[in-house]
DNA sequence: ACGCACAATATTGTATACAAAGCTGCTCAG
DNA sequence: CTGAGCAGCTTTGTATACAATATTGTGCGT
């Protein structure tokens, strides 16, 4: 079967500042990363090393680096000797996720509230701007990935680079939890929570960032349904005993 | 050159609950995390492929994989065409590391003198009782190595799986700091911290177990010396141009 | 017809071969 | 003597070949 051929987007490509650019198995990694995402990948879908390889045009040698950055940021499970599969993260865990981020990242908004400049605020606003669009354009993947985004940047503004490399970690994580336990069908109406949150660090407002992250956080924390039993095997169960 | 060969260790053998026995490069990943643990391995150090696939008797696929572990806990700096290293985190990185650790482990602690049963207790002090052997045995390394593993074990007893796994990490990475910035020479004498720590634990007493482990933390932070220039080519500087 | 055992197949795990990049040390011009 | 440039060597990056294991399919016996 002869299989369509990506042709690696260069990421972050002309960027200014003109970055080492990224090895093959890390633009693979990134690629992956995001389809999970933007939800284009299930969670519990089987990532074949063969056909990844052939869908990449490179070698299994590539694929299997890129699995491992991905597992290893668990949003990818490996078994043994049975491949690797986009992660299925039982109810403790996505529990566990969103009761860190809630820890995490509150504190995170209240710095950069406290260190934002006039540059992060307006590229902040830009973000927002990219994220309505894609509403607009009716791309709900893309925007529930920038969606995702915006928290990163706001941690990258507090200039914790250890805290916001778990943040980070979280938010990708998150984007399964929603794939796997999102209530409401409403989704993204939680635009202005952003818009607020934005003006806040805006205006420099440490205490009111804060809050605001805080009950952002527990509104999106709210809006799962984690009473589903803890199954173990993946999605497979749910589409067929009837969810 | 004939080099040793490393029988590799069944790490956690024996274990009642046989859990699937680790892959290959597991090992190598958990031998080298804990040389590095124990600083037989200093920072900067170079670790080339070939040499260690000569010394573990392994081909350099499972070394490479070994190596990216241990680079995504950051461990390890891989760099592109040169080769890995030992890490050599930055004053900036190791503050920051400590920020962290002080951000999450009271309130870990916390819950594990909430959560703590009559076994966990026994497992702390046996754990303990190793360390005090160690020091006494005048294992320095090993000691190191059990004074950051009790951490873990008081945060695996906190039952948060996702943030015990960031603390993990940042122990890890206090290894190396403190190899590259620890200043008094009698290291090891707050083994009594650990000792009222443990007790409070035992006594299921969360608000002294908290306020002991931030005491404990700011302590060791406060012994570390952070105020040297940000050397970015490793410990050769120090070396040379007199510490 | 059912279930177990075995064979065929497909996929992952590991080793190795080759290509590409970096480093070292030489030579030679100035 | 100094320093740039080139050549050879060393080490890493990638692809591929082979081995090991899980899964699937088949057939036989009951």
């Amino acid at each position: 079967m002869t299989r369509d051929i990506v042709q690696l987007p260069r990421l972050k490509a002309g960027h200014p500042k003109a970055r080492a650019e990224p090895t093959t198995h890390q633009v693979v990694a990134q690629n992956l990363s995001r389809a999970i995402h933007e939800h284009r990948l299930v969670p519990g879908l089987k990532l074949g090393e063969d056909e990844l390889a052939d869908i990449y045009n490179v070698s299994r040698t590539i694929v299997r680096t890129a699995l491992q950055t991905l597992s290893h940021e668990r949003l990818v499970d490996i078994k043994r000797h049975r491949g690797a599969f986009v992660a299925c993260p039982a109810p403790k865990e996505a529990q566990e996720v969103f009761e860190a981020r809630e820890l995490l990242e509150p504190r995170t908004a209240r710095s950069a509230a406290l260190k934002a400049t006039r540059e992060d605020v307006a590229q902040l606003k830009a973000h927002i701007e990219k994220e309505h669009a894609a509403m607009d354009a009716g791309d709900k993947g893309y925007a529930l990935y920038l969606s995702g985004q915006l928290h990163v940047e706001i941690a990258r503004i507090a200039a914790q680079d250890t805290i916001t490399s778990f943040i980070e970690s979280l938010i990708a994580r998150s984007s399964l939890v929603v794939a796997l336990y999102w209530r409401r069908e409403s989704a993204l109406c939680e635009s202005h929570a952003h818009d607020r949150l934005v003006e806040a660090i805006r205006a420099n407002d440490p205490a009111e960032a804060e809050a605001l992250m805080k009950s952002h956080l527990v509104d999106l924390h709210s809006a799962l349904d984690l009473n589903t039993s803890p199954r173990s095997n993946g999605p497979l169960r749910d589409m067929l005993l009837g969810r």
